[in-house]
DNA sequence: CGATGCGTTGATAACTTTCAAATTTAGTGG
DNA sequence: CCACTAAATTTGAAAGTTATCAACGCATCG
């Protein structure tokens, strides 16, 4: 039911970056404020091959992240045996911003994935000086937490409506314009909905059935009619 | 199926307190820290009957509140008509931290309620100025965040667990002994829990079946046995 | 006392999960 | 590049859970 244990395959350790961090990458993960900067800076790009852990359940949240390249899930396994997955994060996302001593979920790389590792302490040191960065890190806590309140309302609904919620909300993030290219399995997908992975096939099927989406192959899905999709949406 | 709509009772506006703000009330609203003292400064105590609004969803997020007695819900009615709930704020709890420009939620007394009103920009001017308050108000949306944490793995569960977890969630802040006094309703609590008010009743009906709990009255539970909610908390 | 709101209980329907199997896709070694 | 094997996805049937519709009980309030 789970998916395979990740094997901790990452080999590099942070600030002992895999190449020159400065300038690093400049992919789709650069929505330049001064925070971006620095980050950039301050930090090490590491690689992490598809499933591997990027931290875990409990471990010190000692650093902050930056998806450069691929896609990221974090996901807490419950004391029954389920996963439930936190969030999806995708180039240009920030992700650990738990500020907590410790971490309450586990994050691993859904394909393969660079990130920009920064050491939370500099962080907000920096923030301490530059008005500016501790005001861009309290809105990216911010936008977090009504990510959260968001997914809260998803959760409450149907399967479909959370499906199609879904569809909408990584067509929003990482559309191409009407595909949409996931890069979860459907298990990743059903523990991020709290459906089991039967329910989110039938539901794609259903989708499609009713013209909504296209089911192009299992990670493509072309939207056909979003307003169909909003509908569902509520 | 909703609860009928507010009345909009508040009869004051926020800084014409309705008594000297200074020295407030004194209830069990207090965790001092220098941010608690600092809005006993600045703040006015206003007070809200039952079921009265004390902001509206898309309204201006202008000020920072802290409940002091009396007991607040926050809510988020849906395009079908179904009413989610946010949550529930206790004496000593603060809330309208969206720290965005606008209200996501609307807000209102569940019992009659004294809340201290602060100033947003009074609040932050003081942060920008004064380190240990930025960070206790840092810290508190990181608490909120990692409640709505909470509530996703939550939501994904079964309505016994999540009635478990709730009552459990409620022992936790608000407890006397084993004796939970809730103060709001059935379809609070349902539309909290993502549930109908029936399933929320036959749920209560099993757990005292299963001499897990008592209930005493409608709004008084009696936790019975700890260990057996803790383990259908999961 | 009758009206009203809230909570409980019962019967049935709708939806989602579970278990099982078929089908497609992806990965590996030759 | 193909064949083979393992993994992922889809589909089907049955069971389980929760919602819906309806009725009833109980308390409060005029």
């Amino acid at each position: 039911m789970l998916a395979p244990a990740p094997i901790r395959t990452s080999q590099f350790r942070p600030f002992v970056p895999t190449q020159s961090p400065t300038p690093p990458v400049r992919d789709a993960a650069d929505a330049q404020g001064p925070l971006a900067q620095s980050m950039q800076l301050m930090g090490a790009v590491m690689s992490y091959p598809r499933n591997s852990e990027i931290f875990g359940d409990n471990e010190a949240a000692d650093y902050v992240y930056k998806v450069i390249k691929g896609s990221v899930r974090t996901y807490k396994i419950l004391s029954d045996g389920r996963r439930q997955i936190g969030g999806f994060y995708l180039p240009g996302d920030v992700f650990g911003l738990q500020f907590a001593d410790a971490h309450t979920l586990s994050a691993e790389a859904v394909t393969d994935t660079k990130v920009l590792v920064v050491k939370r302490s500099a962080l907000t040191a920096l923030a301490g000086r530059d008005a500016a960065i501790g005001r861009e890190l309290f809105d990216l806590t911010s936008r977090e937490l009504r990510r959260m309140q968001d997914r809260i309302l998803l959760l409450v609904k149907s399967a479909q409506e959370r499906v199609a919620s879904f569809l909408l909300e990584m067509a929003e993030r990482a559309a191409a314009g009407n595909i949409v290219e996931l890069p979860m399995s459907r298990q990743d997908i059903a523990d991020y909905l709290g459906l089991t992975i039967e329910t989110v096939s039938r539901t794609l099927t259903g989708l499609e059935t009713a013209a909504a989406i296209e089911v192009a192959t299992s990670r493509r899905i072309v939207l056909r009619n979003r307003s169909a999709l909003n509908r569902l949406n509520g």
